[in-house]
DNA sequence: TGCTAGTAGGGTAATTAGGGAT
DNA sequence: CGTGTCCTAATTACCCTACTAG
């Protein structure tokens, strides 16, 4: 299929998995960083999938 | 529920925890000591849960 | 319809990254 | 060898008002 439905977050939901606020999440957003749907009364939603991939996190190389 | 979000603490507030300076931490980062997650905008971020493990006092073995 | 929380904007202050000298 | 400090550039946080989501 190629229109799988995404799983879409908020603003809000973004930001707190980042720990950063909402208003850097909308900064991602405007510079191109982060994919973003708009709802039609111009709020933005951020594709779930796409969060994940980026919040990857680099283990200790233990010693 | 297979991947739980992690609760994230920012350089501040892990310097603040260990009484270093924010500028420590970032070097225990960089030496692979520490794991750390970034932001789109390339600030670091720390799980609280290893954070508070590596903050566990050693208790003074009595006599 | 009204209500509340969240978001979009724009501006300005505070943190952080990175390197380098100590 | 580890830490704290100085510097600049970049990123992020907080302030506001108006509008949207539910």
């Amino acid at each position: 299929m190629t229109t799988e439905p995404e799983n879409l977050m908020t603003p809000a939901e973004v930001a707190a998995r980042f720990r950063v606020d909402p208003k850097t999440v909308t900064r991602w957003a405007n510079q191109g960083r982060l994919t973003s749907i708009r709802t039609l009364g111009g709020h933005r939603r951020y594709r779930e999938t796409e969060i994940n991939a980026l919040l990857t996190a680099t283990p200790p190389h233990g010693r």
